[in-house]
Order: structure tokens, then C-alpha cells, then sequence
RNA sequence: GGAGAGGUGGCUGAGUGGCUGAAAGCAACGGUUUGCUAAACCGUCGUACGGGGUCACUCCCGUACCGGGGGUUCGAAUCCCCCCCUCUCCGCCA
């Protein structure tokens, strides 16, 4: 959500946000909805006035032991002649009251309409953000590392998942349906050290670590921009009105909504650990094979919270890539760095930038990390606040980014430490979580 | 899940229909005093929206808000209903 006051002053802007981000928003209406409800509150306020300048008049004539009652008897006005005077003001009241019951009922729906159009109007995206209509619009910023050339056939993570009996899809289908695995013996300590790693990484460059509950009121899908518009991938408690969680980003980033912080606090760096739940709808038949696109995954995942300071929040931006950075460097994983377009990034980001790793089965530099920036737009649908030297309370800006998502992790893990004779090399970063092990070997 | 108690400003806590946007204390901030620190004293000290003023900040006015939403009333922190949350006891349970 941005500032109204924003919104009114830079109508142009906001007119080109909607245009590039392709978002749908009736900016218009909003304008008109706005100027109306401004209007209501005026009258409104006025009627409240009256009435409340009636209501303390009638209240001297009717409280016998008020003070104003007592000298009106004292100067030798009779009780029944206060009375009267009473009843002639409460009925005058009366038609203030009706003036004030309409202007509020049509407050109500302006209001509301108002609130639902506000939550639509896109963030402003960075000057840096290419234009671009998909993913294809995307650019690569720079790459690290080489794609492993082979000299024998390589198999690809479904193959080696099997052979070496580490991911077993049939078992997870059955559980669960299409989109769901199980990893198994060395596949779960692999998964188990891949998030060890990140956590350690992230904790000793200034996180905090924190546990989350990823099942949360719907009020944070909200505040976080995931509703409105996200319901369909999101799995819901229907009868508690709550949801699971598609990553700790919404936990992390809420958990001072409503809250006014110290400027002294920030910036709040925060990291968790999280089971994630995607429904993936509208996904059907979209990178079906294997353990790439599933309905629930692991992912440390890093929030920063910071004043309201673009280059502070830019400065963080790039600090929080680098950490990710650092995990794929300890991995020894190809990836580049991609600054995601207009038409890719998102209703609420100022600038977004996705990290993609080489996945040999997919022949494709796909996406693993997800870094995006994101101003005041969720502080302020969470009332995420902060008061400085100056006393002034200004919206948080907030940012975040993935540091590992496994399994998706694990596909070019495997598929870029194979050997010919079907094993897999540990990367050596991940062996002191692994009991030493340094290689996962086929099992029959 | 059952029974009871309760949710008031950063915190503690008064307030059971009008004079309460809210006593008092603490904390915080500004100042006076002081060689410094402490203490003492004086002052400031919630948020949001709307309007006015200003180059801008300070500022002024109005309205709303005492967990959230409805209701009763001329008038609600105070009475009624629903919901959320916290605590205690019981039950169940990783």
C-alpha cells in the first residue's frame, strides 16, 4: 500500500506503475472514492460537532448533580422547567443524530471501497528495473561459475534420487498427491545440511535466527501483499481463517506489525527456517517432473526491516544477495544474478532481483532466489512503524530474500556433483553436517 | 473442549453513563540548579484521518480511537450482544 497523500501528489508516476507492472487497478475510481470520502468526513465531522456541543448541553439539564444544575436551582429555576428545556434540546438532537447515522452508513461503503482500491495500487518500481512484460524481460546483472562440462552421460535427480534411493516421489504422491516427495536416508541429511549451512551462514553475518508459525492470520497475507491476489496458490484454514505460510517472509516481516519501533532497533535483520506451502494452481502441467515445482519445501529465508531511507534500503538490497551469494559460493554452484522487469516483479517491489543456479536435467540457469525490496508498501498495510530523534513515526521499509530453498537446492547439487559410476561427491561445505560423509553411493 | 477472571496511553494503574482523550506513578524528552554525576524542581510527553497555515519544519482547528465489530442512549472506556486475545483451574495431548 502506498501514502494516499503519495498517490494524489504523483499521479503520473503511479498511472506508468500500473501500465508497466501490468496490474489490474482502477486508479480513477480510486481518485473519485477518495475525493469523496474526504467530503464525508468533512460533513461528518461537522455533524459530530453539533452533536456533541447538543449532547453536553442537554447533559447540564439533565444531571441533577452536576454543578450547572445545582447554581440553575440555586438562581430559582424549577426542576420541571430545566426538564423541558432538556426534552426541546434532545429532540433537536435527535435529527443530528439521523444526519450523522446516513453520513456514516455511506461512509462505511466508501470506505471499504476505498480500503479494497488502495490495496491494489501497485509500488512504484526502482529506475533500474528493466521494462518488460515476463520473465523474459528479465536481465542478467552478472554470472559466477561454469556449468560442469560432462564426459560421460550425466543422469538427472529423478535418476539419481532413485538409484541412490534418496528421493522417492511415489511414496510422496501417494501420501499427498501429484507435486509431493519424500527424501530419504543420505537425501534428508542432505536437505538437513543445505538449510544447516545457510542458517550458519546467514546467523554469523548478523541474523537473527527466529522460529516461525507458518500457519498465520489472514491479516498477514495482507499486510505482506500476498492477499489479495495470492489466495488461489495459498493453502487455507477455511474455519480459523488463517493460512499456511508460502514462506517465512510473512511471519518474519509481520511480527512487528502494529508495532512502533525505536529508530535505534533498526535495521532488524531476521532469518527462519520454514516449511513452505504452495498450491501451485494454475501450475498444471508446468515443470511437473521431478522435485522442481512442489506443494511444500524448506527454505531459510532472510528479512531485513529498515528506516525509510532509499539508499539504505538499496544498501541492504545488495547485502542480502551477497549473503545468498555467499551459500552458493560455499556450494560451489553456477548461478547469475538476474534484475527482474516490470511486468515480473510484483504489485508491491520497488526492485527485485532473482538468483538462478545451473540445473544441467533442465539445461537452464533456473531460479533458486528471490531478493526483492519492497519500500514502505508492506510496513504500511502491517503498520509497521518506527519513530526517530525527530518523533515523527515513519513507515519501516522492508526487504527480503531466500538464502537456500531445498529440495529445489539439491536438484543441481546432485546433478553437478554426479560421477560416472551414478554416486554423488558431497560438496565439501556441507560434509561436517553430513558426519564426514563425502559421498552418497548407490545402495542395492 | 469445559469453568472462571481479565484486556485502559511506552509500562504500572484509576476510572461503572455526561464535567474523561482519559487521574496518579514510572519511563522518556527539553529546561533550571550543579565543578561532574545523582537528586530536586518546571515543562513536554498516544495514534490516525480530515481541514487550515507555512518555502519548509514547528504550529492551529475538527473528528475518531480505552482489544475488534455491532447495539442501546440526546450522550458510552463505563450498559447489552458477537468475536479475538491473555491468565487460572479441569480435560485432552506432541
Amino acid at each position: 500500500m502506498l501514502d494516499i497523500n503519495f498517490i494524489r501528489e504523483n499521479e503520473t508516476a503511479i498511472r506508468r506503475a500500473i501500465d508497466v507492472k501490468g496490474v489490474a487497478c482502477d486508479f480513477n475510481r480510486l481518485l473519485e472514492v477518495d475525493r469523496r470520502r474526504r467530503t464525508i468526513q468533512k460533513e461528518s465531522d461537522a455533524e459530530r460537532t453539533k452533536s456533541k456541543e447538543l449532547s453536553g448541553q442537554i447533559g447540564l439539564y439533565k444531571n441533577p448533580k452536576g454543578k450547572w444544575y445545582q447554581k440553575a436551582l440555586a438562581e430559582g429555576r424549577s426542576q420541571d422547567e430545566l426538564r423541558a428545556e432538556g426534552d426541546k434540546l434532545q429532540s433537536e438532537s435527535a435529527g443530528v443524530r439521523d444526519r450523522i447515522k446516513a453520513l456514516e452508513e455511506e461512509s462505511k461503503s466508501v470506505n471499504d471501497e476505498f480500503r479494497a482500491l488502495m490495496l491494489t495500487v501497485p509500488q512504484v518500481p526502482s529506475e533500474k528495473t528493466p521494462l518488460g512484460k515476463d520473465e523474459s524481460g528479465n536481465v542478467e546483472v552478472r554470472r559466477e561459475g561454469k556449468p560442469r562440462a560432462f564426459d560421460f552421460q550425466p543422469r538427472d535427480h529423478v535418476e539419481l534420487g532413485k538409484s541412490l534411493g534418496i528421493i522417492d516421489i511415489e511414496r510422496g504422491v501417494k501420501l499427498a498427491g501429484a507435486r509431493n516427495y519424500l527424501l530419504r536416508g543420505a537425501g534428508a541429511s542432505l536437505h538437513q545440511a543445505v538449510l544447516r549451512l545457510a542458517m550458519d551462514t546467514i546467523v554469523s553475518r548478523g541474523f537473527e535466527p527466529v522460529t516461525v508459525p507458518v500457519v498465520v492470520r489472514d491479516e498477514m497475507m495482507y499486510g505482506t501483499g500476498y492477499y489479495p491476489g495470492g489466495e488461489e496458490q495459498t493453502y487455507r484454514c477455511e474455519r480459523d481463517e488463517k493460512s499456511l505460510v508460502g514462506t517465512a517472509e510473512v511471519p518474519l516481516t509481520a511480527m512487528h506489525a502494529d508495532e512502533i519501533l525505536d529508530e535505534s532497533d533498526l535495521p532488524i535483520k531476521l532469518a527462519a527456517v520454514s516449511t513452505c506451502f504452495r498450491r501451485e494452481a494454475g501450475a498444471a502441467g508446468k515443470d511437473t517432473h521431478g522435485i522442481y515445482r512442489i506443494h511444500y519445501f524448506d527454505k531459510v529465508e532472510q528479512v531485513v526491516l529498515c528506516r525509510a531511507d532509499e539508499a539504505e534500503s538499496e544498501k541492504h538490497h545488495h547485502e542480502i544477495i551477497a549473503n545468498a551469494e555467499a551459500v552458493l559460493k560455499a556450494l560451489e554452484l553456477p548461478y547469475r544474478v538476474m534484475i527482474v522487469c516490470t511486468g515480473d516483479m510484483g504489485q508491491g517491489k520497488v526492485e527485485m532481483y532473482d538468483i538462478e543456479t545451473w540445473m544441467p536435467s533442465r539445461n537452464a540457469y533456473s531460479e533458486t532466489h528471490s531478493a526483492s525490496r519492497l519500500g514502505s508498501f508492506q510496513a504500511r498495510r502491517l503498520s509497521l512503524r518506527y519513530r526517530g530523534p525527530d518523533k515523527k513515526t515513519r513507515f519501516c521499509h522492508t526487504l527480503n530474500n531466500t538464502v537456500i530453498a531445498s529440495p529445489r537446492i539439491l536438484i543441481p547439487i546432485l546433478e553437478l556433483n554426479q560421477n560416472a559410476d551414478g554416486s554423488v561427491t558431497v560438496p565439501k561445505a556441507l560434509r561436517p553436517y553430513m558426519n564426514g560423509m563425502e559421498r552418497i553411493e548407490p545402495h542395492r
